[in-house]
DNA sequence: ACGGTCTGATACATCCTGATACAATTTTCC
DNA sequence: GGAAAATTGTATCAGGATGTATCAGACCGT
């Protein structure tokens, strides 16, 4: 395959495709942007596509559909845009043929991350397609399902998290003992630069404290690195 | 990161190393050039450096080599200089894991544009990471744990560090005995440059000994080198 | 001993962060 | 569709950390 891989996104969303489009512009991808199942079937037929963003839920023609489709007549892969995290989403997801999904509200990072992935593992092979991975966390009391998206405390009481403090969580996860700025913290989970006296991390850990720490008063786990950002203390395992 | 990043230049010849330093230092960069690997090592003890411009062909120690044992070492972002535009080269110097590399003669208008695309990928892209090994420091009656960040003396009593103490106090321990100048302090816990009668550091330097020290007015273990700057003088272990 | 320079200490100004309240936005539900 | 609920962003204030100004005393060379 090329260099820059060329990423037919189908979305009839103007508001979702278009910034979208640009995001991935911006970071070494061809791309495509249509508004309907038609639209993107006329564009395979014009040129080499190597994966196919496809919203599920589109007036016309079904995403889930069209991608029953391409599997059938096609080897090329596919992340879907679900509008929940439901579970009858991913099943039927999985069972025409998706090689990953995303929910929305997606953070467009996060998203060009699959994209890499999936075409990473289309190139090296083996067509079979491996299950999405789902991970668990593990500090202090808490268990993380990356899956469900909330935490489970030891006596198996279950914290519901919203998408901003599971991204801000997971983006501390990721790199235990390691200073992020506010700015990087905003890159990761939001895909935007901070703005002067932006002030939406600071708030996002503020409130993500009151779930995970024991005193929020005194933070043991997301600590403050004065004049740097933040980062998380304590053991973490991944598994 | 700071405002102005600083920038390690290496390279064996003056009339190549100066006034690119010279140049880069006109464009807002903080710049320290040196002729050997063996001194750039030195340079980055006693210094925070964001990113190292390194020329490939220098007598003793080869910048492959060193370029090698930065990546093993530390994280710090590096540049390659590359004496012609030849693939081995190229492929080389990616395989050592050079971020970026500039073929000479270059144009220092180039080389700075890629300097600061890289800086920018290194800080909105902080890459997962296992956790950072948690080291601790003992000297004196003192425990100094820098997962926590704070002291802990004999008797278990802890003592909380504030993020400038505790940068201060773990850039004297990581150098026992040395001068160190105010000039270096602060770039070691700012990461920027002293302003003419800039204080700050004897201010830091006066409320960390009021933590650690018995008798903060007779201090025994951040002594003072009159008209040079600090140092350590206690025994220090690490473990 | 003397004057200039450097350092320690104090007081205060400024910057950064946590918390709260509320506005704007997005998502869910009907 | 549109209303209600949840989530996220913005404004503001209070408290803590750091930087700056200042003065008094220590150090150095003469």
């Amino acid at each position: 395959m090329d260099a820059t891989p060329h990423i037919l996104v189908v979305d009839d969303h103007r508001e979702i495709r278009e910034p979208l489009a640009r995001y991935l512009e911006r970071h070494e991808v061809r791309v495509t942007a249509v508004e309907s199942a038609a639209a993107a079937r006329h564009a395979l037929r014009a040129a080499v596509v190597d994966l196919v963003v496809l919203d599920i839920m589109m007036p016309g023609e079904d995403g889930l559909e069209f991608c029953r489709h391409l599997r059938e007549t096609t080897r090329i892969p596919v992340i879907l845009l679900t509008a929940m995290a439901e579970d009858t989403d991913r099943i039927v997801g999985l069972e025409v043929g998706a090689d990953d999904y995303v929910t929305k509200p997606f953070n467009p990072r996060e998203l060009l991350a699959r994209i890499k992935a999936v075409i990473r593992r289309a190139q090296s092979l083996p067509p079979e397609r491996e299950p999405v991975s789902a991970v668990m966390w593990r500090f202090d009391r808490w268990s993380l399902h990356t899956d469900r998206r909330d935490l489970v405390d030891d006596a198996g009481v279950v914290t519901p998290l919203s998408t901003g403090e599971f991204r801000l969580l997971v983006a501390l996860l990721e790199r235990p003992g390691m200073v992020l700025s506010r700015d990087q913290l905003l890159d990761l989970t939001r895909g935007r630069r901070a703005a002067p006296y932006d002030r939406a991390v600071d708030n996002q850990v503020s409130r993500l404290r009151r779930k995970i720490e024991r005193d929020p008063g005194n933070p043991e786990l997301l600590t403050t690195v004065w004049g740097g950002g933040y980062r998380f203390t304590g053991k973490v395992e991944r598994g």
